[in-house]
DNA sequence: GCCAGTCATCTTGTATAGCAAGATATCAAT
DNA sequence: ATTGATATCTTGCTATACAAGATGACTGGC
């Protein structure tokens, strides 16, 4: 509980273009304030690459001479997400409610 | 991760008036629709008694001649919500925006 | 070239949470 | 007396998040 939280937000920075690891993990702290570990994303990256909802290649990118492993979103993750954004919507909503209103 | 909806949610139940366990376990799949089970919902009222954010007392309520164990919000508690719901209100904002907005 | 520092990834061990399943007990109804 | 519904509790399993440490590769200063 709530899982998916992370998985929704790996699932999101992905979205748009193909990130590595630490960049991951910056990008989740300093957005959407979840601060991770190291020791969290990574696992976290290799279980998803095994559900099939991210592809992982090594690559060396622009100015840096070291490679990074790069992530990039397969269909079944974008599939995912659009499941893991509407269980969200829903959670949300229904948490407001709770929080907001006074309840029985 | 993310932790504390379970709790919120029963923070927020306890707000208004006492209940009991399995009242509890039947709110929160009505109205959070969170499917908790009561094997997750009593350790978790355990744990939130330990922690002095409720108190619990047996009580014989109205018709039914059965005692049911009703937990009521301590001052501890109400701050605990109050700061959980603030976290709340944080983590959906950011989730929102990662959600909605095209990222980078 | 060598060394230190940084970047980047990975692994191990620990703690905890959620859940299914089963145990227990009481009351109501047949 | 037996069944069923209500109500709470416990045990065992699995998965996750994290801290901490290990490893390797590149960069920059000397």
């Amino acid at each position: 509980m709530i899982k998916g939280v992370l998985e929704l937000a790996l699932l999101c920075i992905l979205r748009k273009r193909a990130h590595y690891g630490l960049e991951i993990l910056q990008r989740m702290n300093e957005e959407s304030g979840l601060e991770v570990a190291d020791g969290t994303i990574y696992p976290l990256l290799h279980r998803m690459e095994s559900a099939g909802f991210v592809a992982a290649d090594w690559r060396i990118e622009g100015d840096q001479g070291r490679p990074r492993k790069y992530y990039t979103l397969k269909p079944r993750g974008a599939a995912e997400l659009k499941a893991m954004s509407d269980d969200w919507r829903d959670l949300r909503s229904r948490m407001d409610a709770l929080i907001e209103k006074g309840t029985r």
